[in-house]
DNA sequence: ATCGGTACCTGCACGC
DNA sequence: TGCGTGCAGGTACCGA
């Protein structure tokens, strides 16, 4: 989505900002709004799940949350919670739930600049280093941005999957050759989704408002009770750490 | 410092 | 048809 949305809002500037919803912002509206109005867009970078959009005074931090959408050029609808009209074109934030957030800062912030490092550049090496000592279940290690930027749910799962691990295994008792699975398993998986256009279950459609495809090669998550796509046992979803938790438990130990 | 549980919000699929 | 329940790509915050 950076990748596309970059070229798009390079060298835009800001004619107006509105916002519909209050819920998605962490200061006042109007002072947003009023901060924006004007601001030349300098480039738009990826940190982790956040998206900055670096202004030539500040920055905008977006998060999408489950069900926040970036459109281009697209129709106000419900769902529409802000209209960024550009000197040329306009950008649509639209969010279902409401879990997504739009920020204004002087600079990236603190918690978003010191989120793990990013899961397709990380080395086996700083990987292995990460996971020691940890007491958690590997998947919620996963799913923690201070281990690792940008895997969510979906990947994590997936990821696990590709790795043969189960997911309640205690992260630093991993065996270096199985997080060599694990590492190799991220990359892979998300390489994978990012090929297919993201995995567009519900929600998720990209900024020309277009789904994504790897909801099709998914091979445990949503699966619950399909057979594993490799021996054929009932893939089986668990809750850990309150997220629903697909895998098999024949591949998986 | 780390971990688990909960809250936040709306829509949808399901069983009765 | 209508209603209650559980579930959903997320992070923040609390207490232990």
């Amino acid at each position: 989505m950076v990748r596309a949305l970059a070229p798009c809002l390079e060298g835009r500037r800001i004619r107006r900002a509105e916002f519909f919803s209050q819920l998605i912002l962490r200061h006042d509206p109007g002072k947003i709004a009023e901060r924006m109005r004007g601001r030349r867009i300098a480039g738009v970078e990826r940190h982790g799940k956040f998206i900055v959009v670096r202004l030539d005074r500040g920055v905008l931090v977006i998060h999408l949350g489950m069900t926040g959408k970036l459109l281009v050029n697209g129709e106000p609808g419900a769902y529409t919670r802000a209209i960024f009209t550009l000197d040329r074109g306009r950008l649509l934030f639209d969010d279902i739930r409401m879990f997504g957030s739009i920020e204004c800062h002087d600079a990236v912030p603190a918690r978003v600049a010191r989120l793990g490092p990013e899961p397709l550049l990380v080395s086996l090496p700083e990987f292995v280093e990460r996971m020691k000592g940890r007491k958690t279940p590997v998947k919620s290690l996963l799913l923690n941005q201070g281990f690792l930027r940008g895997v969510g749910n979906i990947y994590a799962d997936e990821a696990l999957f590709r790795a043969h691990i189960h997911p309640r295994t205690v992260a630093g008792r991993i065996r270096p050759a199985r997080a060599e699975r694990l590492h190799a398993g991220i990359q892979e998986v998300l390489r994978q989704a990012i090929a297919a256009g993201g995995s567009s279950i519900s929600d998720y459609v990209n900024l020309m408002g277009e789904q994504g495809w790897f909801q099709m090669e998914l091979r445990v998550y949503g699966r619950d009770g399909e057979a594993c796509v490799d021996c054929g046992t009932p893939v089986r979803r668990i809750v850990l750490g309150g997220r629903g938790t697909h895998y098999c438990p024949k591949c998986q130990r």
